[in-house]
DNA sequence: TTGTAAGCGTTATCAA
DNA sequence: TTGATAACGCTTACAA
């Protein structure tokens, strides 16, 4: 970042010398000071109109110690489900006033830490954390605790399920999404599950433990059976693909919906049919999952309240001093036409291929 | 924004009390000034590190009138072109030392010039206005021209191609994208094609106009038949439906892949069967467009480059004081399942439904 | 009702 | 090699 060249502005200044009165004043005017006249109320306003000034936030917060900035940091603003919570949040903090600096974390904890910092630098008034790796304490001493949410924390070390969670935590309420999975399997016959996901992420390990436990609660012995995918084997489900088609479960529960719609589009190429052959279950409910075909059952999280809440319960902590007790949303199970009923005849013109 | 409660910060007065020395040799024993002797700088360093110091960005860029701050306008965060878009700009800025702070426009130009009001009151560096209504003429006046650059615009006064670009602009390569849609279709015997699309929108327009010009080349004759969805119609396309069933076209162009998915996905309940009864061609090349089933044929659009390059051209105008000329990116065909050799007989098990 | 001046946290100029 | 001090643009006591 080399020296750019300086830049031309309208200052306060610049508005009060038109308006033929002092900063101060100037000032007082666009503020609405109750104590201003009329009269250089109004003259005020055209010279700045005129002039057209924006003022500088910067300097305002240096004064008033507060900067209207919010800091959002997640995984990868190109997924879909970070797309919809940055804009949810976005579009929050803006109504309340608040601006959005943001940066990807790519799921790397060292970029994690250097966004952090930079939200630091930058002075922003609270940081909202979205699918970081980072442990939510950690991320409390870069940035003051009192003014951040984590929201779906993918830190290893965060408390399991059941536990009482931390303040200023933003969950779905997963295990339960899961349970929803199994039931809806086994009660429509499915025996032979299998997961597929990535081993690294939290929030993965999270849901796989939570089928296990639902399949258990259903009386059905043995660990789950898992396929380990690559955090982006949904750009590359190839190498997922042979290991599943070696020993195929009656149904798959994928980690999220990008995995189980890439899984579903290679599987065309193989000699299993979804939902004939195999049931295919994914996680998120983005909207391409109810447009595939065969349409894709599964669990749908509240993307944009996600954002929206993280949003508003940030701004409440920074005007409280305190941020707000856990929140866990409930998820739905969207059972769509990639799952069936496994004790009736497979419909029409099976077993073609 | 009611007023916050106020907040603590390590600041350099801290650091150089620790170690002893004055502000401003702190400052620049921080900032790696030469004359400052090693002893004290290492002494800086020690104290800065022990405090977790973290510098005001705000304070230094009242100083030195640069923030390290881009602002990035576009249209929906939620979308996965824009997702990709902001993705790679954020990715390129953050590689350059930039921040970016961005907002969405959500197609309504008053929120368009709220925002770069706010980018102005945030003093950023430069700024990026993608997929905006705003005439870029208009958005340099809100900001300066030599510290904008404006992709995709959607904006209706755009010069339309074929004419120079004005600087500063960035886009991809539409027409020629569309003349290598329908060479491809009318080389398989289509002959019969319509375009779907939101007649509002200026890239709409232009892509329909570039359709229109490349069958008259061809020698087909009359206009190109249109049918019109609203912006969100891919969240529910059945509008669109009806007016399609009542005349299918061979062929069915559409302005992007959401609405092509959606629409693909709306005419599974339909007796159309793609690619067999008609062909869809979508436009953008999003991941989800390379997994339907069929495999939608579409353009594909670099959109990460359209961010990485957006933000490097920024950097640079910001640095050199002009922004680059015009650059027009180049797209490409993607021949997938969803059209096919009209002239070749229709596969096994046609007209099953 | 308005103006003067101090201060927010930095960097840069000028002395020492 | 280091330290006062001014300045960036703004808000806000304190004076008038």
């Amino acid at each position: 970042m080399t020296r750019p060249v300086p830049r031309d502005r309208v200052i306060l200044g610049d508005v009060a010398r038109r308006a033929g009165v002092s900063v101060s004043t100037a000032s007082r005017a666009l503020a609405s000071d109750g104590r201003i006249s009329l009269r250089t109320r109004t003259a005020v306003r055209a010279a700045a109109a005129e002039l057209r000034y924006v003022p500088n936030i910067a300097a305002r917060g240096l004064r008033v110690q507060a900067t209207g900035t919010l800091g959002l940091l997640l995984a990868d603003l190109g997924d879909p489900v970070h797309g919809q919570i940055a804009a949810a949040f976005e579009h929050e903090a803006g109504e309340n006033g608040y601006r959005v600096i943001f940066a990807s974390g790519l799921n790397d904890r060292d970029r994690e830490r250097r966004a952090l910092r930079t939200f630091v630098e930058h002075a922003a008034d609270g940081v909202a954390l979205v699918s970081g790796l980072l442990d939510p304490a950690e991320a409390g001493t870069w940035v003051a605790p009192g003014r951040l949410v984590v929201v779906q924390s993918d830190s290893r070390r965060s408390p399991r399920p059941g536990r009482t969670l931390a303040p200023g935590i933003i969950q779905t309420d997963d295990a339960s999404g899961m349970d929803a999975v199994i039931d809806h399997l086994v009660g429509n016959g499915y025996r032979d599950i299998a997961y597929a996901g990535d081993e690294t992420r939290a929030t993965d390990v999270a849901r796989h433990e939570a089928a296990e436990l639902a399949l258990r609660r259903h009386g059905i012995a043995g660990p789950l059976r898992r396929f380990s995918a690559p955090d982006h084997a949904w750009h590359d489900p190839e190498v997922v693909l042979w290991r599943i088609l070696a020993e195929p479960p009656e149904a798959l529960v994928c980690y999220d919906d990008k995995l189980a719609l890439a899984i579903m589009d290679a599987l065309r190429g193989a000699a299993l049919r979804v939902p004939d052959d195999i049931g295919i279950v994914g996680f998120d409910g983005i909207p391409f999952a109810a447009m595939s075909n065969p349409r894709l059952t599964t669990v749908v999280t509240p993307t944009a309240d996600l954002g929206r809440i993280a949003a508003s319960s940030l701004i409440g902590a920074i005007h409280t001093g305190h941020v707000p007790d856990a929140i866990v949303l409930p998820v739905r199970l969207a059972v769509r036409e990639s799952t069936r009923d496994l004790r009736a005849a497979v419909p029409r013109d099976a077993h073609r291929g």
